[in-house]
DNA sequence: CCTCTGTGTATACATTATATACACAGTATA
DNA sequence: TATACTGTGTATATAATGTATACACAGAGG
């Protein structure tokens, strides 16, 4: 399973694993059940504490994506489609949200925004093709 | 002049002050060469540390906002209306690039982000309509 | 019994933000 | 020249947060 931090990333490196982690959740890379790193085992991995990964552990249980079972390990908790794309959504939408706040904020017109909005969705679609990933072939 | 900090706001309490000085700078709110309030007046205003309101300041100052004088004050520095536009777009450029990149993890189509979009700034359009922003009348 | 697992607790360091305080130098005005 | 403002430099301190090492305990499974 790929799960990459950084130091250098301002976020704290609890809540990278947790994004990470939620990440693979929902787009199906880990299964309902599926049993997840254990948490000295991820700390070595990412060479972090333990303490970092256990805390990023109990988010995602508090948040519902995971179960934990002392003695036993973490697991993917059962969520269903439905749950999981509306939490795409939502996240999403937040990330949208601030958006258009700073664009309202600054007197931008939702034009403005589109256009700009288009721009920022083809230099993904391109940076993600230059990266192969999307299933596509590279140039 | 209107600056507003608040410390339930998780945003460091310098980041805000900047923030709104910013934004009164690029919606015209404050013109070039206009004193701003000294940095002991502010920080008594906002009831925080004059050390506090020294740091955004020097921030303003560093990216190029403001321009001071020991001595005489602190003033808005003169930008032109091209550059005040240019640094807007980037702002909402840069919120939508992580509102984009966040639809790419997790696999939304350009169809569903347009249309939170849409929502988003149909929800923003309201709540702006009903606080009397924007120059329109209140229902 | 051993080897894994999660869990509780203790202690410590680093970074960042914010705070109070004082003194100094510059500017403008009367 | 004195006063009242301004910005600037420096010192000291607290609080919050993130991260780290370490140890011991309990649960689970083979």
């Amino acid at each position: 399973m790929l799960i990459h931090i950084s130091a250098s990333n301002p976020k704290p490196m609890y809540e990278q694993v947790v994004d990470e982690i939620q990440r693979l959740i929902v787009t199906g890379q880990l299964q309902q059940d599926e049993m997840l790193p254990s948490i000295r085992e991820l700390s070595t991995d990412l060479r972090t504490s333990a303490i970092t990964i256990r805390r990023a552990y109990q988010e995602l249980e508090r948040e519902g994506f995971i179960y934990t079972r002392a003695g036993k390990g973490s697991f993917v908790a059962r969520l269903s489609a439905e749950k999981l794309m509306q939490w795409k959504m939502e996240q999403v939408k937040q990330a949208l949200w601030e958006a258009v706040l700073q664009a309202k904020r600054l007197d931008l017109t939702e034009e403005q925004v589109r256009e700009l909005f288009a721009d920022m969705w083809l230099k993904a679609d391109q940076i993600i093709k230059s990266s192969g990933q999307g299933g596509e072939s590279n140039d």
